[in-house]
DNA sequence: TTATTAGTTTGTAATCATTACAAGGTAGAA
DNA sequence: TTCTACCTTGTAATGATTACAAACTAATAA
């Protein structure tokens, strides 16, 4: 559970202008572990930080994922999701309840000798299948 | 190279009914290596097939897909992007020309103790960075 | 061949996530 | 406290995709 100190720390050492707005959105995305939409942040921070825009969520979120601070995660739906979580991990997706699992994952164990005239700079895995809870219910 | 008639009798053997439009656009993305987007896929054939529509476009690639025929791409710009090879590989994007690169690929290689209880039925790998050619430009 | 019909194509309008823009507000430095 | 570069906000624009309804046609059977 980051606290807004140790955000505003975190913040202020890579030179990033602190703000109210974008520290509630940090603060947000960091503890949540469901990979949230802009929609998902907004209305959950709406009430909290009234004048919040939808549009200093992208802006913050994009300015973030530049930096390399967060996550953006594209899944097969049409929403981006963020992650705070910015290490090397894999994602699964229950095609049933839609929930996105994170695993643990160890990108060295990939065969890639056609790449190796290539500059690989990210590795992105993401598997779909049934999750346990799902699959308890069937 | 597939040819129509190729296409043809795959088709009728799945019971899809058979339309000339269906056979132009499969036929375009049997014969493409550059995994091509909707907007390229009706540049590419309107003057072929000059009623062609978008709409037509858009359901022949959503219904294919649902078949397993074909693959839908997500990668991290805006548009979708599909691909005839069905069978299990990666697929590299370069940062700098855009290109996507097919690579083949282990997936049995995964290291995947965290997700014994799910059912996996899709596993999706994508990397990025910079491909051979644009680096010998830099 | 012709008639029938379920499935397909097409153009247009609607949807919805994201970005552009400009005006007002504010963090941080001096 | 003042200044200014940067940030936030609401609204409008963009652009990919889908919804819809009318016209069309592939496939089947008489
Ligand atoms: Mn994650
Ligand atoms: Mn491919
Ligand atoms: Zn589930
Ligand atoms: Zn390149």
């Amino acid at each position: 559970m980051k606290t807004l100190e140790d955000l505003s720390n975190e913040l202020k050492r890579k030179n990033i202008r602190l703000t109210h707005q974008r520290l509630k959105i940090l603060e947000y995305l960091s503890n949540s572990k469901t990979h949230p939409t802009v929609e998902e942040i907004y209305h959950a921070l709406k009430n909290e930080v009234p004048s919040l825009s939808k549009t200093t969520i992208y802006n913050t979120l994009n300015y973030l994922s530049e930096l390399k601070l967060i996550k953006t995660l594209i899944v097969d739906d049409n929403e981006a999701r963020f992650d705070a979580v910015t290490g090397s991990h894999g994602h699964f997706k229950c095609d049933e309840c839609g929930k996105i699992y994170d695993f643990d994952l160890n990108t060295e164990a990939f065969d890639t000798e056609y790449l190796d005239d290539f500059k690989v700079n990210e590795k992105i895995v993401y598997f779909k299948g049934i999750c346990p809870g799902c699959l308890s219910k069937i």
